[in-house]
DNA sequence: CTCCTTGCAAATGCTTTGCATTTAT
DNA sequence: ATAAATGCAAAGCATTTGCAAGGAG
């Protein structure tokens, strides 16, 4: 099952911002723009972060990638799952896991009822403990 | 029904500490430190904006205070009303509005559920076109 | 040739910190 | 007198932008 389209008709694929997002298309870690810049120039050593930066923009613009939530520093952290879900972060060990329950279906009928909002775009992270970590601490 | 303790026992409220909490208890905008800065200054001049950041971190800590959500500037909103609750963003006109229903509870016992989290903090901000706007668009 | 893309460096915006001074206990 | 609080300026991050050079159509 592929929900994410492999290319977009209006965007140029040059090389950068192929290795750009194949490389946030092959991580689960949601990384920020400076992580995917590191990982990135792995593969193109002369890579300039403000290429990322403005990479991750139009892939965002063209629906190939989301910003999916800002940490505790405002630090943005991007996903190629464009799919609509929210996300867990454990404080201990820094994971940040996928919530794939469809509560944001559930989250929007519930704002849209109580407060006559037309909900475009939404943002929830929770924290807490992971399972494990969680485990750990007993 | 008064859910804010008026005083922390560790805390001591100085003047600017006291004005600023005043200053954040009598918006429902959910203003950012930079705000809040200039309504704070309006009763005390000489005033510093560091003070504000350093008293807004205090206030958090000792529970008189929340960071609500980080605007798409990475800005930091605050309110004075600490029990969690989530909030609605119009796209148009900016407007802030607090979602009362109880979906953080939900969301828990979901997110909760679905990934085996504990959860000790949350953040969720839903944008899109508050009721007015939304009227007035159609 | 012309436009888009890129790298670098500088600039920006929010926040934090160092430090010397003032204020409270 | 001892410790905390404050103002100011400078520093720190994440991100954006100006600009000149490079590359694609």
């Amino acid at each position: 099952m592929d929900t994410v389209a492999t290319i977009s008709p209006e965007l140029r694929m040059t090389g950068n911002r192929q290795i750009v997002l194949e490389v946030l298309r092959g991580t689960t870690a949601h990384p920020t723009a400076h992580q995917l810049f590191l990982l990135a120039r792995e593969q193109q050593p002369q890579l300039g972060f403000a290429t990322v930066y403005r990479t991750l923009d139009l892939l965002v613009k063209h629906h190939l990638a989301q910003e999916v939530f800002r940490d505790k520093d405002g630090a943005a952290h991007y996903d190629a799952n464009v799919t609509r879900h929210d996300h867990a972060i454990c404080d201990r060990c820094g994971r940040i896991e996928d919530v794939s329950a469809p509560l944001h279906a559930l989250a929007y009928a519930i704002v849209e009822r109580s407060s006559g909002f037309h909900i475009q775009w939404h943002a929830s992270a929770f924290s807490g403990l992971c399972a494990d970590c969680a485990a750990d601490a007993e």
